[in-house]
DNA sequence: CGGCATCCGATCTGATACTG
DNA sequence: CAGTATCAGATCGGATGCCG
């Protein structure tokens, strides 16, 4: 995706606190790895959705929330298939059959999943809140009476 | 990535925007929440730098390499200031001082950052090594999976 | 220095149509 | 049912220019 990225030196400390450390200089920690993956738009709804068991293309689709296109579903699941996080199974059967399902790895990854999940569960309401006194405090500046 | 990304000039626009219903646990829905936040390109780059410490919008931008542009730069950090992430101090001296910090929520994520990372750098190689099983296996006619 | 606005190319997505 | 191909619209991201 795309080229330029922050490489190793901009992941480590700064003022001595460690955060981020990056042994490895010239790769990008892996964040970017990962994150490619888990910022497309479904990519962890798939996950989340396979994390239950396994599911036929149609049936996952139907699930996913927003309803994903069968086009970006099929973009999708290959990625995540290419990257070994989940295993594909066509059975030649008529009409064809396709199962997906996690594979280790991508069992693996749910449990990071699941710490986001949380902590944004726990952090909504505050980001919210946020969200709406930032928002809030633009109206006024422009403004001037106000409302809302 | 996402449906509703802002761009500065919609920010307003978009207070109470919905994040996809949830119809089961939770899980999925507080997911988007974060996502759309990692998900961009910069923001975890952002977080990332700004775990160490204070910085100003010039000393930030210089940080992240790969040459984040002032728009993207500025973009970013309003968003993670509007989410309550990032702490926004300008100083109203000439030339003007900016400066930016993590909010105790910001610091929050750094550490969900951190298991990313750590998640990520251990399954690189697996990752690596089913990328290229996946595009061997291809191999035959079509070419141009690319890699990205 | 920090930041907003605008033009413009590169991507990403969804809708649609067609195949095995 | 599962998947591919393609076209068009929405978004993203960078470069540039102007302002406080």
């Amino acid at each position: 995706m795309s080229a330029g990225h922050t490489d190793v030196t901009t992941l480590k400390t700064l003022v001595g606190e460690p955060v981020i450390a990056c042994e490895t200089p010239q790769e990008e920690c892996g964040v970017r790895d990962v994150l490619d993956r888990l910022g497309d738009k479904w990519s962890v709804y798939v996950v989340v959705e396979l994390a239950g068991g396994v599911l036929r293309f149609k049936e996952l689709q139907r699930r996913i929330h927003g309803g994903i296109s069968q086009r970006m579903l099929t973009l999708t699941v290959r990625r995540l298939e290419r990257d070994g996080l989940v295993k594909r199974t066509v059975h030649p059967t008529i009409p064809p059959q396709v199962e997906y399902e996690l594979t280790e790895m991508g069992h693996s990854l749910t449990h990071l999943i699941k710490s986001l999940a949380d902590w944004s569960i726990a952090h909504r309401p505050a980001i919210a809140a946020a969200r709406q006194a930032y928002d809030g405090a633009q109206d006024g500046a422009q403004g001037a009476t106000d409302s809302r």
